[in-house]
DNA sequence: GCCGCTAAGTTATCGCCGGTAAGTTAGCGC
DNA sequence: GCGCTAACTTACCGGCGATAACTTAGCGGC
């Protein structure tokens, strides 16, 4: 009858919501052995926590809200690391390396909840609350207010950062994702790898910038074939 | 008892191959509709061709080989796509662009094969064969060969063209994945979006050929903030 | 003291899943 | 028409997410 684990003492009256942040607790230590959210089962949950499954739904909906808590609680993770990695660092494009390099780091340490974070179907119909949800994440606001600061500091050309902050996070995202995805590539040092890529995303990005929209891939070709040193 | 498909008639004496590839069509078409390959079952599959359950392990050792030889299924069709478009285009930087395009175009157009085939997990002791599956690879071939031809071009710096090759797909499957996995959020003409991404990754390493590897963040904000006008 | 009320659980069950063992049917060679 | 085997089916196992219905424990009120 005992699972593995031992059964938990019934929580005191008040405070039922004590079980909701153990639940959670064990959800992130399960998914991060897991190959996806499906491979966590709720009758795993509930047994890491000492419980029965249907105890689950006294806190949580269905799994799907479940994981989204987790997912949440990531996403806070994910923010604190970046700023802790850019405490100190006043320049703004010293600070977008940093966040992006702590953002890949942090994927790299906890792949399958970056994973699950950001690489699972999310559900259609969350439409708008989903949209907030990233935008107006901790994490996400604070890597456009430093793309704010790169245009101010005339790295990038000044307009709304949002798109740039769009395609700096799929860079950052593509190096993540792929490292998670496919770790058998030869990737070498994976932090230099992804700092290669994000610098050349950045340089990029305001080299484009000063060479206007509407070069074909052919005039860009010319223009690197004649560029043969930098400034 | 009967299921909403039609039963499928016995196949011939000789020819039992044949329910293989009805197989694997049915669950690329199940498999566009789900959310992921746990949302499609064995049974979906023999249901949808017409089969009981256990016929499908004629075929396929579990669900996972199943899975692979879609997955397998869906990569020929992108390098179809991406040679497709390059028909005819020979400079490099251009075809580079061009395959770039297509393979975020086909992700796009097939996300859940998409996702499948580049999101979700890998079997861990499969790493020799799934590292041949990657770089052997149609699709990754034809790309890197094209990596070649621009650092022949002088487009990048000569050399290896694999890890060049690494950091450019990341960048294709940055901007393609996030598409994906948060296809709400703001991208405008995605496809539009997808080219700025990629002529940056591109313009990016080129540049960052030029200037070498050693610059700091703060050199590199600098050597921009220098930067006024192109050549 | 003990009674109702409700928070905090449990037991029992449903239908679906991946997978397997064992049985059945149909067609070819002889 | 008989054996052989390819091409299936029936019946079943344990585990899953989820729900309905039941039980237990503690607090306030009298």
């Amino acid at each position: 009858m005992t699972s593995v684990s031992t059964r938990r003492k019934r929580a005191s009256r008040g405070s039922g919501e004590q079980l909701r942040e153990e639940i959670i607790a064990a959800t992130k230590d399960l998914l991060a052995e897991s190959a996806n959210s499906d491979a966590v089962s709720i009758r795993g949950v509930a047994d890491a926590v000492g419980v029965t499954p249907p105890s689950i739904y006294l806190h949580f909906a269905d799994k799907d809200a479940l994981i989204e808590a987790v997912v949440a609680d990531v996403f806070n993770e994910l923010d604190a690391a970046m700023l802790a990695a850019a405490v100190g660092i006043e320049r703004p494009m010293e600070v977008l390396c940093a966040y992006g390099l702590a953002y890949v780091q942090f994927a790299i340490e906890h792949p399958e909840h970056y994973r699950v974070a950001t690489m699972e179907r999310c559900p259609v119909e969350g439409q708008p609350g989903h949209l907030d949800m990233v935008l107006a994440d901790a994490a996400f606001t604070h890597f456009m207010a430093t793309v704010s600061a790169c245009m101010d500091a005339g790295v990038f050309a000044k307009g709304d950062p949002l798109p740039v902050t769009l395609e700096l996070w799929s860079a950052a995202h593509g190096v993540a994702a792929l490292m998670i995805a496919k770790p058998f590539l030869p990737w070498g040092e994976r932090l230099e790898t992804a700092n290669r890529v994000l610098r050349a995303a950045a340089i990029g990005r305001a080299v484009s910038d000063r060479l206007g929209g509407e070069m074909t891939a052919a005039d860009v070709e010319d223009w690197l074939a004649a560029q043969r040193i930098g400034p």
